[in-house]
DNA sequence: AATTAAAGTGAGTAATCACTCACACAGGAG
DNA sequence: CTCCTGTGTGAGTGATTACTCACTTTAATT
């Protein structure tokens, strides 16, 4: 329950953050946010951000010392955003703390959580995806959240499920990286490669989850 | 078997063209693709891939018009090298021919295939997986070979495998896209977000294939 | 009304960028 | 030898870049 606690300050702190922002600022992270996710960091200008937030290019640099610094403050805040509620709703919580008792429900909370998380940020996951590559404080920054939250608690539920004979016997990170790439797999083409394409939500979430289930049923 | 010969003369034609290259040129896009694959295109200078090179700035533009140019005439020939062999191989153009036995053999030679080529040629995975978001070019390349080549071949197959009851019922494209989220996601994380880790290559690939045979088989 | 600190401005700057061009040099054909 | 064409060169160029700074405006407090 203290790290539930720890993790709902985090969140509280960030969203006071959001509210001490000045009307400019929220426009040159609204701009910041479109014309990276559109070109690229990298590509991306800061007079053409200046220009696109109605402000003057000076302003930007008066709230971010560097251009590397406003992607790192858009950035950041949706990592943790999108990495720990992993575990922290009360649902899978629960789950994870007590003995699981299915696979099922876990994984359907989850990926629902994602989906609607992702849905309302796609921009933001195709900048982190895309700069995660070449910033090594996002790396490290998203290291320290899944190494020391997310992936121990990942493991401590595999391994109740695995004593109960409900799961394949071949090693945690294996199943943990099956998951996560079918699910990465699923938001990232739904929100990101193909989102004008006509899709049954409802539906590809249920054979997402069967697909998951199945493969990882004991034999 | 026509289309078995045209792919052979495609591969043919690019290795022939990559006989006509100068040594300068082979040093350019070598450096070219090391630097890329560090920083990104964009960040990238062509002045710094002329001095890794070891060749003056303007033997670049002499070879290749644009910046740009030099991006793609390094991209499509993997990307083309990457996704048409995906049936192509003896074994797995038999199967996807005659009426589908087992979608584990055919799994297996394409999972094996991939994996070798993406070892070899990670530096190149990486910049397609980076740039093609940004390079209209590249999208629409990649949309002609796998739109018109693999992906017609892969539903009829599926649809095989379904008529003989051995597929659960889903939409082929759900089928495929859980396959690849699957194929590419244990690459990526292999040669791109982990590559030094100690893997043991032999279960991983194991373990990969039974989970998606276990994940769209029939319950 | 006076004071003050923060927010906002935009012209200015040095660095870097992709790309050009006039020229040097190779070697094969006539 | 004389072309000639393709290859290689590197100083030069205009455009663009992230960032600075002297200045003005705003708004809240005394």
């Amino acid at each position: 329950m203290t790290d539930f606690k720890k993790l709902v300050e985090t969140l509280d702190q960030t969203t006071e953050e959001d509210r001490k922002l000045t009307p400019k600022q929220e426009q040159i992270l609204k701009a910041a946010v479109e014309i990276f996710a559109e070109k690229g960091y990298a590509s991306s200008s800061t007079s053409e951000i200046a220009a696109r937030a109605n402000v003057a290019e000076g302003t930007i640099f008066r709230h971010y010392k560097t251009k590397k610094e406003l992607l790192i403050s858009i950035v950041t805040p949706f990592m943790t955003k999108f990495t720990l509620p992993f575990f922290a709703s009360h649902f899978a919580n629960k789950v994870f703390e007590e003995p699981p008792e299915e696979l099922e429900g876990l994984l359907r909370t989850l990926l629902k959580n994602r989906f609607e998380f992702a849905r309302e940020n796609a921009p933001l996951l195709r900048i982190v995806i895309q700069e995660m590559a070449f910033h090594p404080e996002l790396q490290e920054r998203f290291q320290d959240v899944f190494l020391e939250e997310i992936f121990p608690k990942f493991e401590n539920a595999l391994n109740q499920l695995k004593a109960k004979g409900k799961l394949v016997e071949i090693p945690n990170t294996s199943i943990i990286r099956m998951i996560i790439s079918t699910v990465m797999g699923f938001l990232v083409t739904r929100f990101i490669i193909a989102p004008d394409l006509n899709w049954d939500d409802e539906n590809e979430i249920d054979y997402t989850i069967d697909f998951i289930m199945h493969g990882l049923a004991k034999s």
